[in-house]
Formats: C-alpha cells, structure tokens, sequence
RNA sequence: AGGGCAGUAGCUCAAUUGGCAGAGCGGCGGUCUCCAAAACCGCAGGUUGGGGGUUCGAUUCCCUCCUGCCCUG
C-alpha cells in the first residue's frame, strides 16, 4: 500500500516545530501526523511537550496518545499507523504534515523497513533474564554463531540489539542479517518536502531547553510523575518511563537523588537528545534547513511550502 | 594572628614504598532496519595552584608564597 507524498518538518527537541506546524496547518490545507515516539503516551503530557488543548483543538495531531504508559510503541507499529493516517488525509483531499523529531520514524517512513517478526514480550522477557545470568557478551557469542553477520555488526554490549537479533531467529527461524538484507517494505520518499527546522546556534537551544525544563516543572511535571508512579502498575524500566524527565524525575521519588539533580540531570539529556537528532539530520538527504531562531523563517517554510503544494496540482 | 586540612581535566575525585598522570560525569563526533526522549561506540581535554630545592627521576619529599575550608584566639 503506497503512501501519499508528504511535507516533513524535522528538528531536534525543542526547534518550535509544534507551533510551526500549527501555523502551516492553518495556512493551508494540511493535517498534522507527529512523528514522536514520546507524545503516543496518554497521560504524559507535560514531560513530552506535547500540544495543549487549545493548540490541539486549531491544529488536531495524528498518532498522539496511542497508547498506555504501560505498552509499547514500535517504529514498524508507526509505520503502519502513519501510512494509514496519510491516506485518510489524502482522500480527505488534504496533504499530510509530518512532523517531530523521532528520526527513526522518519527513516523508516522514507526508506521502509525490512518484514520481520514482531515483538515478543514474553521472548524478551527471557533473554533479559539469561543475560542477567550470563552477561550480554555471552549472548553475543550465541548470536555470533546463529548469526555471524548481526554478530559483526552488533556490539557485544549492545543488549537491545543482540536481544532483538536472538528474538527474530528464534520467531521466524531466520536470520536478521538475511531478512533485513531483503526488500524493505514501504520505502517511498522521493516526491517528499523535507524541511529541517534548526538552531544555527546550538548554545542558543541548550539555554531554550534548559528554560523549558524549568517551565514544564512550573506546569507540574513533578506532579505527573507522582501521579504516574502512584498508579502503581508502572515500573522504571517501561519504556515510557524511560523517557527524558520522566526517568530523572522518578529516580528522584524512589529517593535515590536529589531533586536539583534530577533537574540537572534530565536537562543535560536533553542537550544530549537533540545533538543526537542533529547529527542524524545531517545525514537526510535533500532536506532543505531553516534556521530555528531567525524570525524570518515561519515566513520562508510557509513560502516554501506554498511553491511545493502549487507544484503538485 | 597561630595551628590543622585541602588545592590534579570544565566538574567530582583516583594515582602501590618517589618511576610514562587515570576514572566517572560533562563536552565533541559517530552507529542505528519492530524499545529510538532507547541502546551502543569513539575522540579531545592536565606546565598536577605559583616559585624554589633534594633526586637519574617529584602529583608524591623539603622550603616559600597564593587560595579555600576548619579549629584556636
């Protein structure tokens, strides 16, 4: 199933994509799809920057609050959602309006992902507790056997990724390295409008990101946590729990630091967060860059936008 | 003022009896095909507070000055 071409606004955390897409999305007839791995949880909304109501009601976002604290999201589980979501809009006769700072989202949108087994809970379950047995680099030699080419590339310490690697031959009874070097499935980007939204100043961004922190806390994030951690079928190694703020924050109501710490600590990865984006949108080819802090730039994407949309008819 | 303790990487601290100055965190760069705000990897930072002395060799021993903390007055 093919999906429609699309606009994607990408930055890193903390660029002013939200408001951006807003405002295009007023502007012309455009429906937002976030691609934001942190913003499908219900009930983290402070922590995550998510959209308030008022924004919401203007500009409606796709693919937020999908899920419980307690699941997990996937990039192939996006994949399918935001495919459906673009072609919901398109027969609505509207274009959509990716946008977010999830790179692998991006990626996998543009150049799909191999068909591979899903997820085990249970599975992973298991190899978690015999890593905890016999360490990781003992896994790894496992893998290296069943799968020397995962093995090569896969680091010994890398539990994610050896994990993965061991639960895909052991569901499918195939390697990783020869399924993934099999056709992707749904790859298409070509007709896209990659727009990149940001900060030529990087010390610019880390003093926005560590204001914004201090905000979220004035908005009660604190008070999300504990309500969080009061339902009491959380955990801190959830996903959602692991998230930017929530994580530190937590650490901080099991009392194992310091409230400044936590505030400290939660900022600083931040700062590392969006470095990481950065160095991935660098790598995105044929993405047209704005520079996040330069008034001017809302009134050039809007142009640039316009130009693309014109094009199309 | 006298006495004591401390001064080593941006920060917190290591360095056996004097023997090439290390780690964690941060910073910078990178990897990434169903957890990605995740997981992992690499790199750069030091005239060891200043000056002098002893020694083949001083972060380490001695003298002196500076700075900070503590105690006494």
């Amino acid at each position: 199933m093919p999906r429609p071409p699309a606009i994607l606004l990408m930055g890193p955390t903390g660029a002013g994509k939200t408001a951006l897409a807003a405002e295009l999305a007023a502007r012309f007839t455009l429906d937002i799809v976030s691609v934001d791995a942190a913003m499908v949880f219900r009930g983290m909304d402070i922590g995550t920057a998510k959209p308030d109501v008022a924004l919401l009601r203007r500009a409606p976002h796709r693919l937020i609050d999908l899920i419980e604290p307690d699941e997990s999201y996937s990039a192939a589980r996006f994949l399918a959602d935001a495919g459906a979501a673009m072609r919901e809009i398109e027969a609505a006769g509207r274009t959509p309006l990716l946008v977010g700072g999830t790179m692998l989202y991006f990626r996998a949108l543009q150049s799909g992902l191999a068909r591979l087994p899903a997820a085990d809970p249970g599975l992973r379950r298991r190899i978690e507790e015999r890593a905890e047995a016999e360490g990781w680099p003992a896994l790894h030699a496992e893998l290296a056997r069943k799968d020397p080419g995962a093995a090569l590339r896969i680091r010994p310490n890398d539990r994610q990724r050896i994990q993965r690697a061991l639960e895909v031959i052991e569901r499918s009874g195939r390697t990783l390295s020869e399924q993934q070097a099999e056709d992707l499935r749904g790859a298409s980007a070509a007709a896209d409008l990659k727009l990149v939204l940001a900060p030529a100043d990087r010390a610019a961004l880390a003093a926005r990101l560590e204001r914004r922190f201090g905000d979220m806390l004035r908005d009660g994030l604190l008070e999300e946590v504990r309500r969080l951690r009061a339902r009491g079928d959380l955990h801190a190694r959830l996903p959602a729990m692991r998230l930017i703020g929530y994580r530190q924050l937590w650490q901080h109501l099991e009392g194992e630091i310091p409230l400044p710490e936590a505030v400290e600590r939660a900022v600083v990865a931040t700062r590392q967060l969006a470095r990481r984006q950065l160095t991935w949108l660098r790598a995105e080819p044929g993405a047209e860059w704005f520079d996040a802090f330069d008034p001017n730039t809302p009134e050039r994407i809007a142009a640039r936008v316009a130009e693309w949309l014109r094009l199309r008819q």
